[in-house]
DNA sequence: CTGTTAGCGCCTTCAG
DNA sequence: CTGAAGGCGCTAACAG
């Protein structure tokens, strides 16, 4: 088996403390310390995680738990999660909650069990009753992206209603008068987006007919059927707002395989500079998230409480969002 | 603090060995074990893993390490294995290797610290070299998707060279002499794929001009530069294979950009049926990979291994592929 | 079936 | 600065 500090003990005569005040960066006597590293070299030592959290009662282990880990947008979150909390020695235990509220109830309690030191968390349900238990035992949460009203947990997030806004008032501006959206009522991004580009409409005076609003769910194929269903239109919209990832690219497909032209057919916005954008044409005219940034603040957020356990007002940090230029957009008139 | 089996035997006057025999599925006279039973409802008393594994040395908990967690097929894959090795009780701790060798193996190492029980692994590198690690002590690996020449590994994939030798075979029997491919060299999978097809050319004695032999990395970025290229040429193909996911995704935004119409102009055939395929038009012919029975397949051995530590000789599975058919070739002749 | 007694590997007092 | 002793929460022999 994996050696102890008691081998060393044995072959360096030092005593367990001495050893442990070593390997916790204490001071030890020069000579000393020589020895115990000679001995880890010697028996290849290493410590043992385990048995140090039974005592510190610390797993150096964040759980993060996506909303469905197939969507592009939480490979990303995963990725640079999981990089900042590396840099600062802790590992991730990632968690999938398939788009279903039971699994993601289930996820809690799995990482709660598990000692997690906290949770990172796009969440799925819209009330955070699920969260309860974490709370409980006061294992800090951080939320990513989505959030709930009156929620009392720390929360890193751009503002998806004025993203939405000024995604409508940069077609609007362009003298976009016909403006669909394809939006979702499942996922509160969506829906917080909708309702931000809504009230930029009604604030012109701009009507939304029922068949231009296009609310469903932030799917690929969401995004592909209504757009078909836009272009077929007896009167089509001039311009579209996609309102993420996967609808944007659903509704880049449906333009290009149709006998429509993008721009000078029809306009287009969509969400979430992901992969996609190195390769659609035209360039796409999209509402940019600071994907790392806020990967790193909600690191950051959940440090920061696990090292500093006072009761604090959470902290809902809301992010910039960039309007990508680009040439999907033509300006009308 | 949390409640623990002390606070148990405080409430029910019996031991901790009956409370941990019953905790473990023993045997406990019924009037005992519903005084347990109470007792664990009225305190919420829950296993520490922690404890419990630091004294049977077991963490119930798998490593999995990604070549790339922005690849979709990483996502996919995570999603299954994490989903069977939960129904068995394990945890699922995700590294992402970020298509870098030198974090491959930082991961590796790290995933060992944790004390994983096993490793799951889509590898980037093509030699084992950094695994060493792990079989010193005596960590179970499960290699997926690529391996190793000479591997002394267990390993979940599917017959690459024989997927691509379908591929071109379904071509070639469709009328395609002029056929061209996107491949990695890159990518273990790109490149055996390509040596399937290679091979499939070569015994129709069919010629693969330098410019239709498009070999690079497999992103949606190359899959789309590719395609372009190809479609530039003054002698076009008559049909190109992706060998990928990503590649395939690329090729198929190129066509429908371009002036040329699938499969009227070009025949297209591509790899891994992924979100993709139920949002292009038109069907895409495909190579399929049954990925959810490879995951099943790559727990069941981690698990084997983790269960029976006696030695045997490694278990390489080769999958079968399944050749999907769809509307993107068109035949000759 | 139940209870007692030792540890698992490490950290943390407290004396020295 | 160092050593001895006790304990983190749980399981694994043994006895009874």
């Amino acid at each position: 088996m994996a050696a102890t500090i008691r081998d060393i003990r044995k072959q360096t005569g030092l005593s367990l403390a001495t050893i442990s005040k070593y390997l916790n960066g204490g001071n030890v006597l020069p000579e000393n310390r020589e020895k115990i590293e000679a001995s880890i070299r010697d028996l290849h030592y290493e410590v043992n995680e385990i048995a140090r959290g039974l005592v510190t009662n610390r797993t150096k282990t964040i759980g993060m738990i996506v909303y469905d880990i197939e969507s592009m947008f939480s490979g990303v979150l995963i990725r640079h999660v999981g990089d900042f909390l590396r840099k600062e020695g802790y590992a991730l235990l990632v968690c999938d909650s398939c788009n279903d509220e039971a699994i993601e109830a289930d996820n809690v309690r799995f990482l709660l069990n598990k000692k997690v030191e906290g949770i990172v968390i796009t969440p799925v349900s819209w009330k955070a009753d699920f969260l309860l238990p974490a709370q409980h035992k006061n294992v800090p949460v951080v939320l990513m992206d989505r959030s709930f009203a009156g929620t009392d947990f720390d929360c890193v997030k751009i503002d998806n209603r004025a993203a939405g806004y000024r995604a409508a008032q940069y077609l609007i501006k362009r003298g976009h008068r016909r403006i669909a959206i394809i939006a979702s009522s499942v996922e509160y991004t969506g829906w917080e987006r909708y309702k931000g580009f809504k009230e930029a409409m009604d604030e012109q005076g701009l009507s939304l007919p029922e068949e231009y609003c296009r609310i469903g769910v932030h799917t690929i194929e969401f995004g592909y059927e209504s757009m078909q269903k836009l272009l077929g239109l007896s009167e089509r919209p001039t311009a579209v707002l996609m309102t993420n990832y996967e609808t944007s690219l659903g509704a880049v497909m449906a333009v290009n395989e149709s006998e429509y032209d993008c721009p000078d057919d029809i306009s287009m916005m969509g969400f979430d500079d992901l992969i996609m954008s190195h390769v659609v044409k035209p360039k796409l005219c999209m509402v940019v998230q600071p994907m790392k940034e806020m990967c790193e603040k909600a690191v950051g957020l959940i440090l920061t409480q696990i090292n500093n356990p006072e009761d604090r007002p959470p902290i809902e940090l809301s992010m910039g969002t960039t309007l990508r230029d680009g040439n999907s957009v033509k300006p009308l008139q």
